[in-house]
RNA sequence: GCCGGUGUGGCGAAACCGGCAGACGCAUCGGACUUAAAAUCCGCUGAUACGAGAGUAUCGUACCGGUUCAAAUCCGGUCACCGGCACCA
């Protein structure tokens, strides 16, 4: 750079922040009367190694937008806080001996000064803070409200639980059976639990996706974790009892072909009829083994099926009055469906496996594949099925049983879902408390309203426990309390709420962030929301946007806030890769810190990169060199004022104007960063060529690179002599007319070949067109002696000539 | 296994709705400036063959096939890689 960027880059970030350049104005301040546009951006979580280059690339996408929002007249909403509870906080604080108050205020104070440096144009009076006693008093208020829509209950329950953190998990932070945060392996464990009721909300969450803009990627994501399968509920009488084993299959109309039932081990149907079961020492033993399986070993490793026949407990067939063993076997899961499933070896690729192992008979009721050799799982012709053979299409069929179930009363038609009520309580000390009293004679109790916040009390050892129970616990005058509603000796619930309770809910505090009275003014929720752009990682698609759907819509329905969805569009930004094309980590050593980039070329030049990369929203490795590139295109940005000039460029730059304009205004939009700066390297390219160009033609330049480059653009701005920010002044606009060149280079084909060029006026006609074409002297020579059997012609792009 | 995505020069990538494949950037090479290097500027650069040369021809978008005057783009099949889910009945 030939000037000081540091300081230059410095000097604008402080006129903008003096001048409140960026404040979103609230319904009824001046400026509310333009169009509003809410653009978010995941707010960090501010870890102490500080900000990272994927923090840019995913901030930058939207910065650009909201900036060019601005300059086409919008009031526009751009906030930035930081989502401060969790473990690696705690962790730190543990081993450091420090509060994780003051490693949060510290890493907050960190993460700003960055975030400043880049030249964001967030409003930065706006800052939330998810551990702020002002901001979690809502966050425990909507659990309140969960509480007592009878949305957040209490169980005892299987959990997915980290011997290292010592927390129970949710099965999303659980993935792969895997610890989220230290990557230990989960172990199951029985627990008191605190869940949210999410599957209530299943088929609203799956319903609510058609009416918002989502790429089709983050949209499959979603409905796939949601996992709704359409099937029925079938009940098998048990020989010898009154009681049925109800199972849920997605393929009611193979019920002729079951040939054994399966429970899952931990089934309560077993322990009620341990007495007929003769073989139930067998049976406690293959349970003790199952339990002490990981999830991991259970799902991930053990492909090889295992099982025990209940001996003296058998089912029967509804349809047929057949007599059906049953097994219990870990590869039916008690939590998905009902627990227990019915057997079709024939046409289940898992049950098959299990029938031959154990030599179950296998019955087709599918013609179409070779069943001595593997399940055939593909459609056919209905056999062996009485009222359904001849069947051919699978809808058919399955709808038929359906009605036959329901008309004699063995089953019917049911919607299951493959998502999990949300374990909602963590064991730690860094996290909301949950605000609820456990009384002896009145139960579970919330805590007033008005007595929220229940503050985090003070304490100097915080790590978990050794029972794996809240460090809250070993606090006497927490724990200890009066019942809110007897006044009776009671109990505090000393858990605290997971990582993803404060993320859930923030788009709406930055509405409003310092109301007292409300977690948001209903007037300014029904001005900014939904939001209109949400740009974040993928990795937060099922978690994080599941879960904060979910809360919106709970809170829709009680009329707290006034849209169904809480986000109108959503895109992802792809990762940064380290140097070698593999990601970064600290482990490999190939990881980019922002800070080291801004400090040897400028926060210009580390936004123009990052955009200038590649797709978006694809993967791409960092590259040094390619930062040198757009340090080098500043720097010719920067020598344009020296050959500006009052007026008189040519028509062919003034045309090159006008189409970049276009491109740049639609690219920027649809995120195409890269070719919208690639389209400004090409003016700037051609601007070199002819020489000059005039003050205006600087000036639209300018702008269109600003939301890009804004602190080299302000400067360029102020050198010209304009006043007032360029932030703040109008977008370009463009003459469509005139993104059309006079003459254009059209090419020519003969026999889809091309043989050369010529060229045309604007919108030559077609006859003019091949006669200009014919009479090339290349393509005459070519032509000379063939017959012409057919001539295509695509206005301002190519002809075609068709010989023989 | 299932779902989604991707596959184009030495590299990152462009190419509207099927219409000149490789824009833009990087790297390489050559040149200018310099005592020299860095920086900067100018030029070349998909492959192969022919030509002293301006050039000409052929091939070329993972692979095989198809539709079309015309295919990176559409259709059928195969392979590879990336991401997500996963004994979900």
């Amino acid at each position: 750079m030939k000037y000081n960027y540091l300081e230059v880059e410095k000097k604008w970030q402080d006129r903008w922040e003096k001048a409140g350049a960026f404040r979103a104005a609230d319904p009824g301040e001046a400026g509310s009367e333009k169009k509003k546009f809410y653009a978010l951006v995941e707010f960090p979580y501010p870890s102490g190694a500080g900000m990272h280059v994927g923090h840019i690339k995913a901030y930058t996408g939207l910065e650009v937008i909201s900036r060019k929002r601005r300059m086409e007249g919008y009031n526009v909403l751009f906030p930035m806080g930081f989502d401060a509870f969790g473990l690696p906080t705690e962790n730190y604080a543990i081993k450091t001996g420090t509060h994780p108050r003051e490693v949060t205020d510290r890493n907050i104070r960190k993460f700003t000064g960055q975030l400043k440096r880049v030249g964001y144009s967030f409003d930065w009076t706006r800052v939330v803070d998810t551990t702020d006693e002002d901001y979690y008093r809502w966050t425990q208020w909507i659990f309140v409200q969960m509480f007592k829509a009878g949305l957040a209950f209490r169980d005892t329950a299987l959990v997915n639980y980290c011997p290292s953190c010592k927390v129970v998990l949710s099965n999303e932070d659980s993935q792969g059976g895997k610890c989220d945060i230290c990557h230990s392996d989960i172990i199951q464990k029985s627990k008191d639990v605190w869940y949210l009721r999410i599957t209530e909300y299943a088929d609203k969450l799956l319903k609510g996706l058609d009416g918002v803009d989502y790429l089709p990627n983050i949209r499959q994501q979603q409905v796939n974790w949601i996992g709704r399968s359409e099937g029925a509920f079938v009940n098998f009488p048990l020989a010898g009892t009154d009681e049925t084993l109800r199972i849920y299959t997605t393929r009611p109309d193979t019920l002729f072909g079951v040939t054994f039932m399966v429970m899952a081990p931990e089934h309560p149907l077993i322990d009620k009829y341990a007495s007929r079961i003769a073989n139930m020492d067998d049976v406690a033993a293959y349970r003790s083994v199952c339990a002490k399986k990981t999830e991991f070993e259970r799902t991930q490793l053990v492909k090889e099926k295992t099982g025990v026949k209940l001996q003296g407990l058998t089912a029967v067939n509804p349809l047929n009055g057949k007599e059906i063993p049953i097994y219990i076997a870990d590869y039916v899961m008690m939590g998905y469906g009902t627990g227990a499933i019915m057997a079709v070896p024939a046409h289940d690729t898992r049950d098959w496996e299990f029938a031959k192992k154990f030599g179950i008979d296998i019955i087709e009721v599918i013609k179409g594949g070779d069943i001595s050799r593997e399940a055939y799982t593909g459609d056919g012709e209905m056999v062996n099925s009485e009222f359904l053979n001849g069947y051919t299409n699978k809808k058919d069929s399955i709808k038929r049983m359906t009605r036959e179930l329901v008309s004699r009363g063995i089953g019917e038609g049911g919607v299951q879902y493959k998502m999990k009520d949300w374990a909602f309580n963590r064991q730690r000390y860094w996290g909301e408390p949950i605000p609820i009293v456990h009384c002896p004679k009145c139960g579970m109790v919330p805590v007033p309203e008005d007595e929220l916040p229940l503050k985090l009390p003070p304490m100097k050892e915080f790590a978990p426990g050794q029972g794996g129970e809240s460090p809250l616990a070993r606090i006497d005058s927490f724990v200890n309390c009066k019942c809110p509603v007897c006044g009776g000796d009671a109990k505090r619930e000393t858990d605290t709420m997971p990582q993803w309770a404060g993320s859930s809910w923030y788009f709406l505090r930055y509405t409003d962030p310092h109301n007292g009275d409300c977690l948001a003014d209903p007037g300014k929720l029904k001005y900014w929301l939904p939001v209109d752009w949400y740009n974040g990682g993928m990795e937060h698609v099922t978690r994080h946007m599941i879960y904060s759907r979910f809360w919106h819509k709970f809170l829709y329905d009680i009329g707290a806030v006034p849209t169904s969805e809480p986000y109108a569009k959503r895109t992802a930004q792809g990762l940064i890769l380290g140097p070698d094309g593999d990601k970064m980590s600290k482990s490999k050593g190939n990881v980019v810190d922002p800070n080291d980039v801004i400090d040897e070329y400028g926060a210009d030049v580390l936004r123009t990169y990052i955009l200038f990369m590649g797709d978006y929203s694809a993967a791409a490795p960092w590259s040094e060199n390619g930062v040198k590139g757009c340090k080098r295109f500043l720097e010719r940005v920067d020598d344009l004022f020296v050959i500006s000039r009052g007026n008189g460029s040519t028509p062919e730059l003034e045309t090159s104007f006008h189409k970049t304009v276009k491109k740049v205004t639609d690219d920027y939009e649809s995120m195409k960063f890269n070719t919208a700066i690639a389209a400004l390297m090409g003016l700037i390219n051609e601007i070199f060529e002819v020489g000059h160009l005039t003050r205006d033609e600087l000036l639209t330049f300018i702008k269109l690179l600003c939301p890009v480059a804004p602190h080299l653009c302000e400067e360029i701005n102020e050198r010209l002599g304009n006043k007032g920010l360029l932030s703040l002044s109008s977008w370009p606009t463009y003459d469509e007319e005139k993104t059309v060149d006079a003459t254009v280079e059209v090419a020519v084909q003969i026999n889809g070949k091309l043989r050369g060029t010529v060229l045309l006026p604007k919108d030559c006609p077609k006859d003019q067109a091949l006669q200009i074409a014919k009479s090339d002297a290349k393509i005459a020579s070519i032509l000379e002696g063939k017959t012409v059997i057919k001539e295509i012609t695509v206005p301002n792009r190519i002809i075609n000539i068709v010989v023989k």
